[in-house]
Order: C-alpha cells, then sequence, then structure tokens
DNA sequence: GCGCGAAAAGACCGTCCGTACTATTTTGTT
DNA sequence: AACAAAATAGTACGGACGGTCTTTTCGCGC
C-alpha cells in the first residue's frame, strides 16, 4: 500500500479544489478523473462509489479544517484570545486561495446538503455542530476567565460569531464587496466589546 | 397567450419548489417536467434552453421576494420598525414550508452560483446587493429618525444583520437546532439596543 | 531479471441530460 | 362547425453520467 495512497491523496486534493469552486454537484467522477490526469476506472478504483468519494472528500476537508483552524486555535491562551484566534484563523482558512480557490468546502456543502438527508450531510452537519460547540465553549471559558460578563449567552454569542463567519463569506464570495475583512474585524471587535463591561440596560419587555 | 402562461406560471411555482429542496442543480429539464406533469418537450416550449428556466425561476424567486418582503416593509413606519419589519418579513419568507419548503431560494443559489460567472450569478448577485442597500437604508433612516446613534455605520449594521440572516438559515436548515427563531430575536434586539444609546466606549487601538 | 500483486487503463452498458425536429391535440375565433 | 393558432406530446440524437468488467502496465521483493 505504498503509491496508491499517495495518489488517492492527491485525488482528494484535486478534489477538494474542484468542490470549492463548483459545488458537491460539480463533483463527477469524470470531471474529477480529467482533472487529476486518470482515467475513470483508475480513479474508480480508489473508491467503491461516487458517494463514496464524497465522504472522502469532505471527511479529508474536515479534517484540514480540524488542523488548520481549530487545533491551532485551541492551543491559544483561554478566553479570548483564543476566541478571536478561533474567527481569525477561519477567516485564512476561508481565503486559503491555492488550496479552495473558492472558498470554504465546508460552507458550500452545508448549503447543498441541508435538504438532502444521507450520511453526507450528516456528516457535515456533525461538524458544524462540532464547530459551533467550539465557538460556545471558548466563549464560556472568556467569562470564566474574566473577560466577559457573566450574564453573556454562549450559545447565542457563537450563534453571532457563526453570523459574522456567513455574512463574510457571503460577502466576498457573491458580492465581492471590497472591504470585507476589514468589517468583519469591527464586526468581531464590536461584538466583543459588547460582551465586555456596560452592564447592558434592561428594557421593559413588551406584551 | 391565454393558457399558456398559466402554466408557465404553474411550472416556475413547481421550480422553485424544486430549487429549494434539491438547488439549483436538481434543477433539470426531466425532474421539471415530470413534478409538473408535463413532457419535457411540452415543458421545453415555454422556455428556450435549460438556463432559460434558471433565469426565469430566480427572476421570479427575487420578484416574490419583493413582493413578500422588501415592499411591505417599506410600508412600515420609519427608522427601528421598518428595520425591524425587514428581518422578520424575511424569517416569515424563510420558513413559507408550502412555496419553498427547502427554505430560501436566493439564499441556496447565492452559495451555488457565487464562483460560476454567468448571467444568473449576475442576476442573484444584483438582488442581494439591492437586499443590503435596503438594509443599509434603513439603518441610515433609523440615525435620521433619531433611533440610533449617529456614529453607528450603516455599512457595518447592515453586514451585522445579513448575518443574523444567514446564521439563522445554517441553524435552521443545517442544525435543526431548535429555538433557532428565538436566538434571532435575541440577536437582533441586541443588536439594535447596541446601536442606541451607550455611547461606545473608544479603546485605545493596537499597533 | 523475474514474477506477482497492486495500480491504472480501456472498452462498454444503461440511464438521463439538453435540445432539435415533427406530429398531435387543445383552444379561441369566426 | 370549421379552422388557424397555440399548446403540448412524440421521437430521436449526441453527450455525460455512474458503474462494471477485462486487460495492461507498474513497483518491488526475490
Amino acid at each position: 500500500m505504498g503509491k496508491g495512497s499517495t495518489t488517492r491523496a492527491r485525488i482528494l486534493d484535486d478534489a477538494i479544489r474542484l468542490v470549492s469552486v463548483e459545488g458537491l454537484a460539480g463533483l463527477t467522477i469524470g470531471r474529477l478523473a480529467e482533472l487529476s490526469g486518470m482515467s475513470k476506472s483508475g480513479l474508480f478504483a480508489h473508491f467503491e462509489s461516487r458517494e463514496a468519494v464524497e465522504l472522502a472528500v469532505l471527511g479529508e476537508a474536515i479534517a484540514r479544517f480540524r488542523d488548520a483552524v481549530v487545533l491551532p486555535a485551541l492551543r491559544e491562551p483561554r478566553g479570548e484570545p483564543r476566541l478571536r484566534a478561533l474567527v481569525n484563523r477561519w477567516r485564512d482558512w476561508e481565503s486559503a486561495q491555492v488550496s479552495m480557490p473558492g472558498g470554504c468546502v465546508l460552507l458550500q456543502a452545508a448549503v447543498e446538503l441541508d435538504d438532502r438527508p444521507g450520511p453526507p450531510r450528516e456528516l457535515v452537519a456533525e461538524a458544524m455542530r462540532q464547530w459551533n460547540e467550539a465557538l460556545r465553549r471558548a466563549v464560556s471559558i472568556a467569562i470564566e476567565e474574566g473577560h466577559f460578563r457573566k450574564d453573556v449567552d454562549p450559545a447565542l454569542f457563537a450563534f453571532q460569531l457563526q453570523g459574522i463567519i456567513l455574512s463574510t463569506h457571503h460577502a466576498q464570495r457573491l458580492l465581492r464587496t471590497p472591504g470585507t475583512s476589514a468589517r468583519m474585524e469591527q464586526a468581531l471587535d464590536q461584538l466583543i466589546e459588547g460582551a465586555r463591561k456596560a452592564p447592558r440596560a434592561r428594557r421593559a419587555l413588551a406584551r
């Protein structure tokens, strides 16, 4: 099992690049074979079905995401620095032009799979839940460390962080809004700032 | 031009439902014909190409979005109420189970098209830019009306609103997080609250 | 150098795709 | 009732799809 595994890795590398640009729908045996300079059957020998290719690609992307974003961020100091590292490393990951010229494969897959039950959907959903939990934990820790107020809701904060991430993706990929990266930074700063000091005013609730 | 246009409308209705669930990639002549109980060629007579179908579907979705979300919201009182109406009407639109069982067609299309140049991409991008501008204008008006502080950045605020919207879509469609609608409300309240009073503390900037 | 298993290629199948071209039905008008 | 026009169905074709089977090439321990 010497050479096969390296070609397999090369195939997955090409596949991720392909999916990044064309989406999972563009991940076809023929196109992938052509792209990696192999025959369809030669490529097919490494996987047993199209769905297997899809799962392998998603698995590889998830592993890379973990290695490039989550794990390094977890080595940062607890609290706000770690939280910022999570988001900033996501930004770097999202804009990795070489390995993913079309932006984050997982966000692409998340939308494409969200109404298509099956193993691929569950794989991505689970990865996203873990990512969400990583964010939530980082927020909880920031509270413990005294960086954030105690009445900050980690789940809500994670929701808002994810919003910043998605809005950045949206503005960059579709709208091509210039200065999006700076805007993302502002949004992050403001969100963190709001969690830090100034006991939030309680307004009388309607109804 | 009596009957043809009504069938055409019915086809588009089915098509939107299809795209909502399966994405633009699932919008195929055969599937659509089967779904609307017609022959492929009978259906094809209403359009001149597959891309024409795609464009018609997107155009119809954009028109519906305008009618169901933007225009009604613009009839709300200037300032915060109008802003809230924009977001809340988006929520209703997103969760219109009958006409779009798989959630907002435009967000789906936005991700699928973001790296695929061509008329469909431009159509969606333009619609999204207009939506973003509607948000921005509503924020500007809220500032004029004295609802928000004068140093609020409308572009940033619109970016954050879009983040809330996208995060809601994400949590509902992929993660199926319970209570997402309430969370969205919280995020919106908090964002608006932050723009209202408490002159934001200026922190010394790094570097 | 040889032989053997792994890796890749080649040819091929049935299905569905988009899209022509033609035939048939349905509709509206007189 | 007749008939032209509009709407829809039928048929056919080339290409790409996922997938199988058989053959060839390659890498490596002896």
